[in-house]
DNA sequence: CTTATATAGATGCAATTGCATGTATAATCA
DNA sequence: TGATTATACATGCAATTGCATCTATATAAG
């Protein structure tokens, strides 16, 4: 717990400092951006993400606004709609993975062995899968 | 990262559904409890708790609302003062622990061996002690 | 076809947060 | 000693959050 609020804090601060968006929005860009060019609908992406439905809705709305993505309206389910990354969308994504990737880097590269990662991985996967109720 | 955040989110929702107070809480407790009688102060929480000024300012003046502290200003620097646990901070501390312990013993326990409790220690250890910067 | 229920997403409101700054006391310095 | 700077903690304000609920559309049932 420790470990990831450091590093969670750590790359939000580096991020922020650079003006870039916080790290939600990275993640969210990613999937939009290896995804179906199509688009993906919110509430898919809110499984990929941890985000609460509310919460998803606030960010898009947030990310339409700075011109990260567009969204689309479904003819087939006129509740819902597509979003899109734009390419400013993807530039700025890139952006971002130049500090937040370097932050990575320096961590883990530096700190551990390619072994050592992957049995970190490993067991990080362990116990999120593990995961007995809700 | 997703594994801590997916492990956060599970404590604070257990803690909320027991009506117990947000994880933080514990934190503070706890070094208030295993600190010295005489309490200790808010600065020196600060650092072992990775909350920001202005964050242990407020949670220390809920908690104090709430009865799990008191604080004594300080005669010899009246900037400042001790906060101290109470008992019914204690009895807080220990009914989260209830939630909070069986939950990391149903995760940790039940999906990885001591060794490889100790593994995940050692790594994340040397993750978070070998901060590149601040 | 009409009504009941489920699903996708939005939002009002109160509480919480971050940021910047404020207040009071302590330490340093001329 | 009086002025300057640093430290400990508090707080106003705007932005963000969680919760509960709302709207609109879709699906199921009668």
């Amino acid at each position: 717990m420790r470990a990831s609020q450091q590093l969670l804090a750590s790359v939000e601060q580096e991020l922020k400092s650079q003006g870039l968006p916080p790290l939600e929005w990275y993640d969210i860009l990613w999937e939009l951006e290896r995804g179906p060019k199509t688009g993906i609908r919110p509430l898919e992406l809110e499984g990929q993400t941890l985000l609460r439905q509310y919460q998803m809705s606030r960010v898009l709305k947030r990310m339409e606004a700075a011109g990260h993505v567009i969204t689309t309206r479904l003819e087939s389910d006129k509740r819902g709609f597509m979003v899109q990354i734009t390419d400013k969308g993807r530039h700025i994504r890139a952006s971002m993975w130049q500090s937040y990737g370097s932050f990575l880097r320096a961590r883990f590269d530096d700190g551990l062995s390619i072994q050592q990662l992957t049995d970190l991985s490993d067991l990080l996967q362990t116990l999120t899968t593990n995961k007995t109720s809700a």
